[in-house]
DNA sequence: ATCGTTCATCGCCGATTGGCGATTGAAAGA
DNA sequence: TCTTTCAATCGCCAATCGGCGATGAACGAT
């Protein structure tokens, strides 16, 4: 149905000029941090709490330890998680600057 | 500075237990498609504007044209943008609903 | 019917991802 | 000291990504 709708969209022919927006790269890595639903769920989780320790994120992944921590190194690469040592354990908190980055970064599409 | 605040993070325990959200998966899936520089200004030109020619997309960016046609397979696959054929040409355009939903996810974190 | 244009797909490649178990290293307790 | 515990890292693997050129299909025009 709605075939050979012949011309419907105009497909406007302004002579575009490249944007060249280095933004696009720091877009990309924030989202390609969150690009994988057991990030997905590490970030919210964090949110949803003050801190927590990573033995508790494994708890909550059906995920083996090291992979949950090569998770958390991406995302703390990224700059949206930071971990902070307590002891033997440690400590995984949201940086709240960079998912406020993030959310007007997509709000500005 | 700030070093040794030891214990300075409640850490708090409350048991987790794991939110086994499907829409993790919806969630890594949208940001996977902007994962990539090439994807998000394909994304913004496609918003800056009407519709689009894939001949033009391909001429403001520096890639191959396969290449850019692999980057608006994942688009279009992913939902964010829709590609009408025009003759020989094939007009993209963003998917407003799926391009909203991306932004709510995001925004609701 | 034969071009020329436009775009999708295929095959190939190197690099990266994502998964795991095993090992290492650091802290805290015995 | 020795042990235990927790988390990061290493090594290995299969699978995927991202890039390209080449080929193919669809269409318009000649």
């Amino acid at each position: 149905m709605m075939a050979k709708a012949k011309k419907s969209k105009p497909c406007d022919s302004t002579p575009v000029k490249l944007i060249a927006d280095p933004t696009a790269e720091v877009f990309a890595k924030l989202a390609w941090a969150i690009a994988h639903p057991a990030r997905v769920q590490i970030v919210r989780l964090l949110i949803g709490r003050e801190a927590c320790v990573c033995g508790e994120i494994v708890d909550c992944l059906p995920l083996a330890q090291s992979t949950v921590s090569q998770h958390l190194k991406i995302l703390k690469d990224s700059g949206l998680i930071q971990g902070e040592v307590d002891g033997p354990k440690v400590c995984y908190c949201i940086n709240p600057e960079k998912l406020e980055q993030l959310k007007s970064l997509v709000a500005a599409l």
